[in-house]
RNA sequence: GCCGGAGUGGCGGAAUCGGCAGACGCGCGCGACUCAAAAUCGCGUUCCCUCGGGAGUGUGGGUUCGACUCCCACCUUCGGCACCA
């Protein structure tokens, strides 16, 4: 190789990055005449090292950008440090440090490391979230919500991490264990004092995904945790004479509703609780205190409970239900009490078989057909054989039993043939939910609470060795009647009074205004979303701008006292208590409203808090008058493309939405919501398929990578490898195929093309291959296919190579071709891209340069194969022109050897001719 | 249990509107260059086969002239939620 063909990926890569920086290349100014493009990339936290999930997530969208700048808009690409927050501390702990400076040591060395990707961030825009520049634009923020009643200060049971010994926001605790979503360890219940942003007053609109477009499983998984359900409350009376509210999804069953049932901490308890039964109500409290939330939530976990000697009135139809107290009812949920309907809930059910409480059921099948379940017994012989003649359908059980399933017209034949075989012993059928026990005497009805008693006697005389829990297990839980046990199958209303016979959903809402009319309940809505815990017992974060005052109580600070800044000589090992409160002067202030004494609040915010608007801050890092520079926010905002991981979809993603709305409604945001486009990477594990981690060993260093193959190949790797959503395990000997790529690209365009005499078919199909690889690659970066964009450009290359071995090397065709492939490989490769496009003498710089347009000409084919198949088998491939005609098609394929052949005399029977593409031929 | 994603060669993956399954790359095999190795280049590489073909995109059905693609029912797997009334 000659010297100019050596390719030395660091000299170019440095020279070309210091050029850049100082020629501002990549600065976003506002221009009204140029459309916008905020892009921007979820901001890492200073953790100190830059690892490849960073690139992962970084280069693509740096790419991507590159494009959007390409094809004429004005892009901003901003980047910045999410700086506060406990690793910090931790770390700080283990190396006696001041979190202060192991953080900002760390942001300057990945500030260095940013740099090294080549990609084009507007640095003037750094926002760093532990700056007091800027965490005096939180705590302004915080003051506002504050005032608008959007942030709020309340004992309650809150998440505690005995590990990081601090609260937690709902979201930061993960898994079935409960755990603290960054230390693993599980979490505690505190009592204690903290401040909550209203996240819950925008569930219905955080719901609402119209203006966004958003992966559908982030909207998934924001709407599964938000959790809306729609229901009723409905207002029972206890027999003291106090209002027992509940909440029900399905105030249709509300006929249902043979008892109720109490978290062990509802405030009624005690009231209702007979004197008899209040011992062992009290034992049964202090039991269920006891116990964890993760093993009181334990769903396969017997049920228990406890009767509390009360009762309450059905408000519905006056019907005197037993109270019970049981830990599946949680006190977080609805208002704490339930009305139990257990024929068609399955913890009811279970909780009243458990219990021997009765069961009524309300709700019948609807779709038109009966069903029965018959007992075995000797009679099934002459039984069954009637059934057979009666053409009746049934199929009998491995344990015996014998199942019918009929069509309503039949059911009339049906129970006179079971009259007629079966009265000697007993059987019983469901029609819906009601059961039909037919004895000796006549048929009997399950279907009111008298009867049962009665009903349950009889069965278990006539068949001895029956209990009744075996029998209700039998009947209840058969799998005919399983459908109607889960709260999301409607069926016909039965047992139910003047609504018997209504059906489906409609019945819901009927009853709903059934009841708003009568005062006793109306339309309710729960969510599972809880208010946003923002107080954090810790040091390093923002400290929440709030005094206390013996006179005037929790009072915001003023903005023009912020903003409140974190002292740096604190002892900030963790104890439990916030180590702001252990100052020897810091709380000590004075009120800003009546000047006397007062202390400040000691308690940090969340970081979640801070990274909830970073994107505004990026806007104007420097402007102190506001959080931001509302010309610039009129500009740029919203954030065209969201690129990040997709583990924040139930925290950040949810906590900025909300922060954007609050802001809209006190009147600092405008629009719908604060990104537009979302899109997430994938995850890459290590060579061993395993998430990578030190301990593991299997961590890929992008450093090292750098310093090995240069930042454009491990950019262009990690757009290729995978498809950029899913990510992939990491594969050694894969980067070296890019590494063989970028090589072969310098070697095409640095080694004189030999010349030659050029067929002009190789110039149309070069031409023709460059404007449909330009064609894809657009497409697939408006879509975020990066890795086939790559591949595409591969295929050209490939194309090229043996092309120019035909002689076209020489030609305005091949230096087009040169033109548009660097121009297309610009944003993957910036730094080659640009070394090479110098080298052919074109302008500084490649990245001003505009996206080249496809030739749609140039891009068509003049031949095209045409598929040739019999009966949809392909039996031939046939060259012919683009504007064959079909009839010529037609003959063209039925002149085929290989058709002929297989056609072996047969007659088409018909043609199916699609232009430019296929022949099949029927037989 | 509920919600969502994903199942295609030895591997990562491709197939834009229902029309050539396996692009591109890795790996592997053979060859060229070389004293040799690396690098580089060329050819081959879904499976089975009696060399005519046949089978094939998680499974079983369906629609269609034609299905990786659409419909129905399942299986596996990943992620989220879950005694949430």
């Amino acid at each position: 190789m000659t010297e100019q063909a050596y390719y030395k990926a660091d000299e170019i890569e440095s020279k070309w990055q210091k050029r850049w920086e100082a020629d501002g290349l990549y600065h976003a100014n506002i221009d009204p005449r140029r459309p916008k493009h905020y892009a921007l990339t979820m901001l890492p936290y200073p953790s100190g090292d830059l690892h490849i999930g960073h690139w992962y997530a970084m280069t693509p969208s740096d790419a991507r950008a590159r494009f959007m700048r390409m094809r004429g808009y004005n892009v901003l690409f901003p980047m910045g440090f999410d700086a506060f927050g406990l690793p910090a501390e931790n770390a700080a702990i283990k190396r006696r440090i001041h979190p202060k400076d192991w953080t900002y040591a760390n942001i300057a060395r990945m500030r260095e490391q940013l740099k090294s990707m080549g990609a084009m961030f507007d640095w003037r825009r750094e926002a760093v979230s532990a700056d007091p520049a800027y965490y005096r634009w939180s705590q302004y923020f915080f003051t506002l919500l504050v005032k608008h009643s959007l942030a709020y200060r309340k004992m309650s049971p809150v998440d505690w991490c005995p590990n990081c010994n601090t609260t937690l926001a709902r979201e930061q605790v993960w898994g079935d264990d409960r755990h603290c979503e960054r230390c693993e360890t599980p979490v505690i219940k505190k009592n204690l004092e903290q401040w909550f942003f209203r996240t819950t007053s925008y569930a219905d609109e955080l719901l609402d995904f119209s203006h966004l477009d958003w992966p559908e499983r982030v909207r998934t998984l924001q709407t599964n945790w938000i959790g809306r359900s729609e229901g009723a409350s409905v207002t029972f009376t206890t027999e003291q004479g106090d209002p027992l509210e509940v909440f029900t999804t399905r105030p249709d069953t509300l006929w249902g509703a043979t008892f109720m049932v109490l978290a062990p901490e509802h405030p009624l308890v005690k009231r209702l609780s007979s004197p008899e039964q209040w011992e062992e109500v009290q034992a049964y409290i202090l039991q269920a205190e006891r116990q964890t939330d993760i093993q009181r939530e334990a769903t396969d976990k017997d049920k228990s409970g406890v009767f509390t000697g009360g009762y309450a009135i059905n408000p519905i139809n006056g019907q005197r239900i037993p109270v019970w107290i049981a830990d599946y009812v949680l006190m977080t949920y609805g208002t704490g009490a339930i009305m139990a309907v257990p024929a068609h809930d399955e913890r009811d059910f279970a909780f009243a078989l458990k219990f021997g409480l009765p069961i009524l059921p309300v709700i019948a099948r609807s779709d038109g057909k009966a069903r029965s379940f018959v007992v075995a017994g000797s009679m099934q012989a002459g039984f069954t054989a009637a059934l057979k003649k009666a053409g009746i359908a049934f199929e009998s059980s491995p344990s015996g039993e014998l199942l019918v399933s009929l069509e309503g017209a039949q059911l009339e034949s049906y129970t006179a043939l079971a009259q007629e075989y079966l009265t000697p012993g007993y059987w019983n059928e469901i029609i819906g939910a009601a059961w039909i026990f037919i004895f000796e005497d006549g048929p009997q009805r399950w279907d009111s609470l008298e009867s049962e008693q009665a009903i349950l006697e009889r069965c278990l005389s006539l068949q001895p060795g029956l209990t009744a829990r075996s029998l209700m297990e039998m009947l209840w839980g058969c799998e005919f009647y399983r459908p109607l046990l889960t709260h999301h199958d409607y069926g016909m209303m039965i047992n139910s009074g003047e609504f018997s016979g209504t059906s489906g959903d409609r019945a819901k809402q009927l009853v709903t205004r059934w009841l708003e009319q009568r005062n006793l309940g109306q339309l309710s809505v729960n969510y599972r979303l809880r208010d946003w815990l923002i107080s954090r017992q810790r040091y390093w974060g923002a400290p929440i701008p709030i005094v206390y005052c013996p006179e005037h109580g929790a009072v915001p600070v003023p903005d023009d006292q912020l903003p409140v800044l974190l002292p740096d000589d604190v002892e900030w090992l963790p104890t439990g208590e916030s180590p702001l409160k252990l100052h020897p002067t810091w709380k000590q202030t004075t009120c800003p409203e009546c000047g006397g004494p007062a202390v400040r609040e000691t308690d940090t915010m969340d970081t979640f808090m801070c990274s909830s608007w970073y994107h505004l801050r990026y806007l104007s890092p420097q402007y102190d008058s506001y959080p931001f520079d509302p010309a610039e926010y009129d500009y740029w905002m919203p954030v065209d493309t969201y690129t990040g991981g997709i583990e924040h979809a139930t925290m950040h993603l949810i906590y900025t939405r909300f922060f954007h709305k609050a802001g809209r409604d006190m009147g600092i945001m405008h629009g719908p919501e604060p990104m537009t486009q979302l899109r997430n990477q994938g995850i890459i594990l290590g060579e061993d398929s395993e998430k990578m981690s030190k301990s593991r060993g299997n961590v890929i260093s992008p450093d090292d990578l750098v310093g090995r193959y240069g930042a454009d190949t491990v950019r262009a790797y990690l757009m290729f490898f995978a498809r950029w959503d899913m990510g992939a395990p990491w594969n050694s000997n894969g980067i070296e195929g890019v590494a063989r790529w970028v090589r072969r690209v310098w070697a095409l365009v640095t080694d004189p093309a030999p010349g030659g005499r050029p067929d002009p078919e190789a110039l149309r199909g070069l031409r023709r291959k460059v404007h449909q690889t330009l064609r894809r690659v657009t497409h697939d970066f408006e879509t975020f296919e990066f890795n086939t964009t790559v591949s595409a450009m591969m295929e050209l290359l490939n194309e090229m190579y043996r092309l120019r071995d035909q002689g076209v090397g020489q030609t305005i065709e091949w230096v087009e071709a040169l033109d548009i492939t660097l121009r297309m490989m610009a944003p993957v490769t910036p730094h080659i891209a640009e070394e090479l496009w110098q080298r052919q003498g074109k302008p500084y710089s490649i990245h001003n340069q505009p996206w080249p347009s496809v030739d749609e000409q140039a891009a068509a084919e003049d031949e095209v194969t045409l598929i040739v198949q019999i009966n949809g088998k392909l039996r031939d491939r046939i060259l012919v022109p683009v504007g064959i005609s079909e009839e010529d098609a037609r003959q063209a394929a039925l002149a085929s050897e290989a058709v002929q052949k297989h056609l072996a005399g047969a007659v088409p029977r018909k043609v199916i001719l699609v232009p430019g593409k296929l022949v099949n031929i029927v037989v």
